[in-house]
DNA sequence: TTGTATGCGTTATCAT
DNA sequence: ATGATAACGCATACAA
């Protein structure tokens, strides 16, 4: 079914029966009517495939999405993330394919894969910023949205992490904890925010934060949060609340914690980071910073289909997106 | 870059460049070479949308996926599909985007959609079978391809629960258990399948299976287990082991058992099912049932691309995917 | 072996 | 207000 047979049976040309479809202004109103009408019977759609060829634009947003492990599809941060954003690019009338960087058995760089399907713009929620293959892509032209990370030129959506740590933190105290030790994730852009606010607001509330106190460990891994943990309870001015890189990073710290037979919150607190949605269903319940994933997602449709449609001249914006503490029972209330 | 000008930097004509870049016979050797020298060179990418118009082939999967709660990305065993299905994809040369049944503000069936976009075959994981708007997916001629649900005369792939559910019970059985009760999910067709091969597999063993040991729970919702498991350890002759429906339910379940003072395996056993990622912090470890969602999701891709390029003459198979016993400390060696 | 010509379905320009 | 026509980039039937 295509304008051609619909042109037919409206007895009118092509050329008009696209006009009315797409709403031009130069065409009578019983027309626009009688040919919407046609179409509407006959089921017409476009192909978008031919509308793509003459227009050069797709209204489609390419995706990158690795999935190496913690940061992948599974994790609920980033299911958040892209269901917000597919959700809001939908409205917006867009399709959204992934970007693999490989055609067939050849591979191909990202920004060719991007040209070959002539996607409008590209989204990358949790890519390795640092790969040569992705700053091309930055570099290319092509409208760019990421998450939690900014190219110079590119539109951002950052989840506030300074806002973040700074009210975990802030809530711990004021649960009486003086003692706050913070196991973070590798060393990303983000743990560097985290970390930087986490000092900043101890020194803000007149902590002083023993070296010993800040432990590398690594997001939604367990074993290093129990091995984290571990030397930290060994310490012999240990810590009365652990904040940990993650809410699953945390699953291994309360392993660790139950071993040595300590009690959550009675002995030892902890808190996670991200709000994702299973933890809800553990006891008791973790406290945590929660993200808002969704949100975040639907702001990177927008800011990209913004980019897209303003053209060259799009100055781009960094969005910054706050979260919400979401108080469980892992923080006890210490007499100060 | 097109054709065009490959062409005219080769001093030959566009049918000649399109001949050597498909790897056509009716080109002479030095020709092709020189061609694919130069596409390489300014690095030639054909446009996928002309292609498509031209030869009715997209190169692309369509896929739906609705994220209504328990079965959406977030969860791991549909992420683990989805990374199998998606990196098959780009092996065989496919791209995938997402059918989402509206464009822009306007609604849409999933049929047009996919007819907008020109997709070669749908692929379906989690979504309401029953739902009409699917079904007439299913009957459109458009190749499709489920997961665990099987359309008349389309491709699926399925888990397979029968056996999985009859090795899970036997595992327990050996174990020593002879009085086991199952919180299933709710009523799909998973989940008759499973209560099936439970009752099948436990008269086979010779056990008798009350009535009220078959609970009905619901599959990611921890209240509900939380419920159910009450309940049963209400029993006068309450069960030694509990089968949840998967992974996250059990957590509901743990929680009243630990309520109730009980201890996990020494005063009740238990099991769930899927084996996802995460399951592995937990202590005790799980006992559960994990599928190859992995598998599950290149197996689709596979058959999808299969009944794609065999066309209407393409018999549509049922493929089974057998998962594997994860045995761990949830499950306690009772005297017999 | 190579080239010419046509059309895929659409939009856009320019007459009418 | 409407229509004839060209062009988008590619693949292919057919002529040379």
């Amino acid at each position: 079914m295509t304008i051609r047979m619909i042109a037919e049976r409206c007895g009118c040309s092509t050329a008009t029966v696209s006009k009315a479809l797409n709403g031009a202004g130069d065409v009578s109103r019983e027309t626009a009517e009688r040919v919407r009408r046609v179409a509407a019977e006959v089921g017409y759609m476009p192909n978008a495939a031919a509308r793509a060829l003459k227009t050069s634009r797709s209204y489609c947003f390419g995706m990158l999405f690795q999935d190496e492990g913690s940061g992948g599809l599974g994790h609920g941060f980033f299911a958040g993330i892209l269901n917000g954003f597919r959700d809001r690019a939908a409205e917006l009338g867009y399709d959204i394919f992934f970007i693999s960087g490989c055609l067939g058995h050849r591979k191909i760089g990202y920004v060719e894969h991007a040209r070959y399907r002539g996607c409008d713009g590209v989204f990358i929620p949790n890519e390795a910023y640092e790969d040569p293959g992705i700053q091309e892509l930055a570099a290319s032209g092509i409208p760019l949205v990421t998450i939690d990370y900014a190219y110079e030129g590119c539109g951002s959506v950052l989840s506030d992490n300074v806002k973040g740590m700074a009210d975990l933190v802030r809530y711990i105290y004021s649960m009486g904890h003086r003692r706050i030790a913070f196991i973070h994730g590798e060393d990303t852009y983000v743990t560097r925010i985290r970390v930087r606010s986490f000092r900043d607001t101890c020194e803000e509330l007149g902590l002083e934060v023993p070296e010993e106190y800040l432990m590398v460990g690594k997001y939604c891994r367990s074993a290093a949060s129990e091995e984290a943990t571990r030397r930290l309870l060994a310490l012999e001015n240990r810590p009365t609340c652990i904040i940990y890189p993650d809410d699953i990073a945390y699953l291994g710290g309360r392993n660790e914690i139950y071993r040595q037979g300590l009690r959550i919150p009675e002995d030892i607190s902890a808190a996670g980071y991200d709000g994702i949605d299973f933890i809800k269903m553990l006891r008791p319940s973790l406290t945590t910073m929660w993200q808002d994933a969704e949100l975040i997602g639907v702001s990177a449709a927008d800011e990209l289909a913004r980019a897209v449609e303003q053209g060259r001249g799009c100055v781009p914006r960094q969005i910054i997106i706050p979260g919400k503490l979401l108080p469980g029972e892992t923080v006890g209330r210490l007499p100060v």
